[in-house]
DNA sequence: CGCCCTTCTTGAACGTGTTCAACTACGACC
DNA sequence: GGTCGTAGTTGAACACGTTCAAGAAGGGCG
């Protein structure tokens, strides 16, 4: 896991390194490449040898917040549970992950928000993570005990991810103090969720929901 | 309704018509504050007199495009219809309206995705356009003879309003030609809300729709 | 050692959005 | 007519992200 240690990497992790703590300490606008590099003690130019944008050295801050929802999740999510608590359980603490960050977001989200951007959720660069993420909601989904129709069942974890995004996007524009609405909209928004994919399996809402999964296969 | 005539006024509709020209010729970041200020004939500091931002130059497009959308509206709404035609009127005249500035939109998008511009479509100063385009939803709603549960039919048109922002999100990131893709969303999203508009009368899925109104309530 | 090639590093320079102290034009009032 | 104050205007200057030609370091090979 741990990186080589020619000379290569050993600057490149400085760098990311000293541009996550100032990311952190003020901020992704205040937070200059020249900044960057003073702190690092290397010029501007050999940041850009390693990174080519500023943007970019904001992927190892994703990592990072990843990493914690992961560790956080792993355990909540160790013994099988119902949906909706794994949900719950997902959701929220990857708000808690983010919560020291919300004005980096804040200021860092025009650049994700991009549509050309390799930083944008769904870029090709952010493979990876996105799949990463997605992976952890199938583990939501696997462990749940409720009953769901199979065919969204298969579905529901890249569903789950891109709902995950829009509590993202929710939060990132959330000025209540601690996020507290956004808190709600998940408290509120999980149990929905969970009566609609129950309701999946109703007569009804079966060819409903077949025609929203088919839709959206189509323009993903 | 036409603006006074001092020397001001006049300097400022210049300067707004020659960013709106260039914009369209040549795209957000292309088109720099120094070649809107030489092609208007004055200076850069003459400009950021009139704007505070690049950014707030963009409103006047706003206003182009959605008396443009208004425009195409209007015929089609006249005559009462169903619902889904109604609104697939409204939204795909909408996709319409906006083709010519995909690209444009494409390199803006960033700067009215920043959580505190005041070009956000949920900002204060973006209130009269939001509401101008609430206006036209509710139009759609109350000239539509499909039958809808009164208390969702009262908050249908913020919440379709939503959908076109949802519908735009996508648009922006649809590199499909001609945005095919995001015709497809429409001609195939609607459908859907209207049959769900259609069964939020159903007994079993109108507690449903009453937590997911009092939800959006509480969070808007 | 001397040579060469790759990897790494530098800092000045470019073009950008934005700011600001200074200047001009012009109408109102004595 | 003269004077003053506001509205309008200027362009140099600033800080930023980014680029690039130039050079330094290091290591394999004869």
């Amino acid at each position: 896991m741990a990186g080589e240690s020619t000379k290569g990497e050993q600057t490149r992790q400085l760098i990311v390194d000293t541009a996550v703590r100032l990311f952190g300490e003020q901020g992704y606008d205040k937070t200059t490449m020249r900044a960057i590099a003073a702190a690092a003690g290397v010029s501007v130019g050999n940041a850009y040898y390693y990174f080519p944008s500023k943007g970019h050295l904001v992927q190892a801050f994703y990592t990072t917040v990843q990493d914690a929802h992961a560790d956080a999740c792993r355990q909540a999510l160790q013994a099988p549970g119902t949906f909706v608590d794994r949900l719950r359980a997902a959701m929220l603490t990857g708000v808690d992950v983010m919560v020291p960050y919300h004005d980096f977001a804040g200021s860092f989200f025009k650049t994700a928000a991009e549509p050309g951007s390799p930083l944008s959720p769904f870029s090709a660069d952010s493979a990876p993570a996105r799949e990463r993420s997605v992976r952890m909601f199938r583990s939501v989904v696997d462990g749940a005990t409720t009953k769901i129709d199979p065919e969204l069942r298969a579905e529901l974890p890249e569903l789950l991810w891109l709902a995950q995004m829009g509590v993202t996007l929710y939060w990132v524009h959330d000025t209540s103090p601690g996020q507290a609405k956004t808190r709600l909209l998940v408290e509120r928004a999980v149990p929905l969720i969970d009566r609609l994919a129950g309701m999946s399996r109703f007569r009804v809402f079966k060819p409903v929901m077949r025609e929203i999964l088919s839709l959206y296969r189509l323009l993903r």
